[in-house]
DNA sequence: CACTGGAAAATGCCGC
DNA sequence: GCGGCATTTTCCAGTG
């Protein structure tokens, strides 16, 4: 294999390692929550409602920050942007 | 509201923060992913092969794992459960 | 009701229809494998086995076309589609 | 192998055709589904709705189902089966 | 900005 | 009857 070949080959093994890193992270959590979940369920708690619950919240989040995002763009048009008070 | 109702809601509530507190780290993490997708790519890789690598990458694990369950099923169907090899 | 809704009306009740009768076929089929499983199982042999050889069968097949599918993709990250080999 | 052993794998193979052979015929028709959604797209129908009609006009359907069910019990638990009137 | 493909969530099924 | 597992469906990000 040519040097730029193998400097490129370790450079994508490099980028592939990271990945498969965060990705290993990202499953332990994701088997963290569902143990959250079991145990909530051990607990007398429904995981159906459970979860409606964390997405109804999380919506509301979201709409929170459109609105807070709206509420910027008004700013701005204003010539009042949120960073720059006295501009 | 009741001395049970308020203990069972604190109980609620205390799940559905363990909750969303690791579903936002999973979120970070997911983002990590992204950035370093997009930093290969602004290395000149092409970002539709490494994912393909990667997800190969993945079905060979599982495979092994799979195949490891299917030994550990045939030696169950034998009386020869690995934790009990001479029951 | 105007006659482009009924025309519209029309044609949505031709599509849930066609697709409410494949979904029957499909079902028909499930219960048909639900059947042979539980065929073999009055045979002797082990459900819990007999599906995990199959879906390793299985893996192996999307394995082999998700190798075939990179070696394409590395084809053409090379310039060299399939389709196009000269161009 | 010995002769008991060879028919059990034959007996074995059989069955695993017979599923894989299912299967294929129930992906088959799955694929077809896909293709009639994608029809009903490009017609100018909204997936997501199409999809919901369907599974609401399932779920009337299991109602249905499970009404009669219940009246076929309380006619057999009056004496009036069904099937056998003058029973 | 519509579409495809892949990840996550929900549902249903099987065995205990 | 319930828990775990597989399948299915839904959702979302990336791509062209």
């Amino acid at each position: 294999m040519s040097d730029v070949s193998a400097v490129a080959g370790d450079h994508l093994r490099s980028f592939i390692e990271r990945i498969e890193r965060l990705e290993e992270e990202k499953k332990t959590i994701a088997d963290d929550i569902k143990d959250v979940y079991a145990e909530a369920k051990g607990n007398g708690f429904d995981t159906k409602v459970l979860r409606k619950i964390i997405s109804i919240r999380k919506q509301d989040q979201n709409e929170r920050q459109e609105q807070e995002a709206i509420l910027d763009l008004y700013l701005q048009a204003l010539g009042m942007g949120p960073d720059m008070p006295d501009e």
